[in-house]
This record gives C-alpha cells, structure tokens and sequence, in this order.
DNA sequence: ACGGGGATCCTCT
DNA sequence: GAGGATCCCCGTT
C-alpha cells in the first residue's frame, strides 16, 4: 500500500519509472464517479537522445509539458483523431515521458464502456487512444498534476508477477531500443506489434 | 487470428 | 507539404 505516488516517483530516469508503474492503479475522477485501471503496459520515451521521442529535435510548443517537472501529464493528439497519454519523468528541462498503453479496468467499467462504445471488457483501454477515450482524457488535461485530485496514479500493494520488456510499437525512428515494459500473458495488453530492429 | 487501408488535421520542415 | 508513439472496419485464412 501507499496511497498516491509522490512527485519523488516520477523525478527519476524515465526507463526506470516505465518499469515500476507496471501494476500501479491510474485512477480518474470524474466528479462524483471514480474510473481507474491498473498499467499492464507502458513504454518510455527519452530526450533529445532518443529519436523515437517527440523530445529529440529539442522544445516545441506541442511537446512543451515533457520539458516540465515531473509527475505532471503530457498529451498529444495522434493521426488527427487520437489523443494519447504520458507521465512526466526526469527533472524540470530534462524531457522524459512515459506512454500509459493499457490498462486493466477496475472501477467504472459502465461508465467507460459508455465513453468507449464497446461492451468488451477487454477492449476498453488496451491501446493508448483507447484508455484515453475510455477514462475520457482529452488535450485538456495536458500539463495535469498527478498531485492533484483530477488523475493520479496509486500504489495499492499489487506487483505484477512477471515483467516482460520488448521493443517500441509503431516507431520508425529508435526502433531498436528495449523500453516497452507489459506483463506477459495480461489479456489487457494491447495488440500492437513491436518495432523490432 | 491476421492484415491492409482509410479517417483527418496539427506540427514542424 | 509530408508524416505521424492509433483505431476500427472490412477482407481473407
């Protein structure tokens, strides 16, 4: 147990950060009704030293929040229609993110399977865009404190049993590097395919 | 199960 | 003016 992650959990390198959150809960408030679901994937994304990170050809007004403090969100809008969501890493001026891609639903299936328009269980938050719609997360909430009472992320004791690490999905630029995390064999994993390199 | 294509628009070159 | 850190739908096995 532990309640909800300090800022001091995600001012760390963002490789390490992407590992621990795996079993952590991403918890969403939506006034009184509480959404959350716990990470069963994520990858990490670095700086200007990664070229599969929006961070490598330095600050720009979209990738701004990843240049901010840490434990605060930045999200993107993705093929003109998809937003997705990373958690700030690292410390203020140094870029790194974690990419949420799937979780594992806990509270307020209905009400995601409502924002989602799909019954499936299974189908309501295993792609980044998908947990976002499904959590009804939009370009709004870049910049969001993971401090705050809006989104946060919670420790409640659950490890996954295994960690497995693979290589980025969908990047044609830092293909080879391992820094996709997800826990073997998790139904709620996304089906996205590894870029491999 | 797997794979290809379209949607659709903002950001940076 | 090109190209996405994706999803969904529709094909074919």
């Amino acid at each position: 147990m532990g309640g909800k992650l300090p800022r001091s959990f995600y001012a760390r390198p963002t490789a390490e950060v992407a590992c621990d959150l795996l079993g952590m809960v991403l918890v969403r408030r939506l006034g009184d009704s509480i959404l959350s679901g716990r990470i069963v994937e994520d990858e990490a994304y670095g700086g200007t030293d990664d070229p599969g990170s929006h961070a490598f050809r330095g600050s720009t007004a979209r990738n701004h929040s990843m240049f901010g403090p840490p434990g605060h969100l930045y999200i993107y809008r993705i093929y003109a229609v998809h937003i997705c969501m990373n958690v700030v890493c690292e410390t203020a001026n140094v870029a790194g993110a974690v990419l949420v891609r799937a979780l594992h639903p806990l509270q307020g299936i209905q009400q995601m399977e409502r924002y989602r328009g799909v019954r499936s269980e299974r189908d309501l938050c295993n792609g980044p865009a998908k947990l976002c719609q499904a959590l009804d997360i939009t370009l709004r909430d870049d910049g969001v404190d993971l401090e705050g009472d809006e989104i946060w992320i919670e420790d409640d004791g659950t490890r996954p049993a295994e960690v497995a690490v693979s290589t980025r999905i969908g990047l044609s630029r830092g293909r080879e590097a391992p820094l996709r995390f997800y826990v073997p064999g998790n139904p709620y994993v996304s089906r996205g395919k590894p870029s491999g390199g």
